[in-house]
DNA sequence: AACGGTACCAACCGCGAATAC
DNA sequence: AGTATTCGCGGTTGGTACCGT
């Protein structure tokens, strides 16, 4: 097989990398785009990105070990997404090392999380979506977490989020998308407004042909990549949190479309 | 052996900040 | 001061390797 057949987005090689190590020594690791004059089908980015992450010798580029990965775990609880903040503790790892490695960490948590709720959920019979509230008590914005329990599904929720943004009797804006982990579907109300909620039965979510659900609870940072956020009154969010508490909640209940099939 | 699903990670994209002119 | 260019960052996509069936 050819090259070009078998990198067909941009995948680079040896002769392309000798190129740019060549063309870095000579220039140094700036001016990118005079670089990326002199490697065709390149862009100074590109240059750049492939020097940085991959060609830089000072690249550390053996697996991490238990004590990083403790290591970044603590970094990201105190700096959140700020990789290339958190890359300058990690001497020789790379942002964007990091910042895969922070998700390879997470979605293994998920994993294991997800094995232990399958079975507790299989043995007391749940087949409900995830479904997770906080809130905030200074503008009391509640925030849930919606969660499928693999790729798959996240892209019936997604396809789902679609019908319903069409067919709902909404004034208000809703956006939808994809997380990370392939996952989870977001929806925001970019107003961050919305006068009464009204029940989205996950029923409607299986009819489109999800599977089994389960109870799972997300960490805190899921929690933030994965939200919608609805503004409510206090007593409101005091009886969804009561309620999902003590797990009445059978339904996800955050755009009010109803079933829609 | 073939196939499908999953995990990992390299590479890309869009955007804002910094710098040069 | 205004505009263009370059750089850096975080989010996202898609290719590859691996594993289980």
């Amino acid at each position: 097989m050819d090259d070009s057949k078998k990198y067909p987005r941009g995948h680079w090689m040896a002769r392309e990398d000798e190129k740019l190590l060549q063309l870095v020594e000579e220039f140094g690791p700036q001016n990118w785009n005079s670089i990326a004059e002199k490697l065709q089908g390149r862009s100074g980015k590109s240059c750049r990105l492939r020097w940085f992450n991959q060609l830089d010798p000072r690249i550390n580029k053996r697996p991490f070990t238990e004590e990083e990965e403790e290591r970044l775990l603590a970094a990201h609880r105190v700096h959140g997404n700020k990789w290339a903040l958190i890359a300058r503790v990690f001497p020789g790892r790379t942002d964007n090392a990091i910042k895969n490695h922070w998700h390879v960490v997470m979605a293994r948590r998920q994993r294991e999380n997800s094995r232990l709720c399958s079975k507790r959920n299989a043995s007391q019979g749940h087949d409900f979506l995830s479904h997770r509230t906080t809130v905030n008590s200074t503008n009391h914005l509640l925030t849930s977490s919606f969660q499928a329990p693999d790729r798959g599904d996240a892209g019936k929720l997604f396809e789902f989020g679609s019908v319903a943004r069409e067919r709902m009797n909404s004034p208000l804006p809703w956006s939808f998308s994809r997380s990370l982990t392939h996952r989870s579907c977001d929806c925001t109300n970019i107003h961050g407004q919305m006068a009464r909620r009204r029940p989205l039965h996950w029923s409607t979510y299986r009819s489109l042909g999800g599977g089994a659900c389960r109870d799972e609870t997300a960490s805190s940072s899921e929690m933030v990549r994965q939200n919608s956020t609805i503004s409510m009154n206090p007593s409101d969010v005091e009886r969804d949190e009561a309620s999902f508490k003590s797990k009445e909640v059978r339904f996800i209940d955050f755009l009010g479309v109803g079933i829609i099939s």
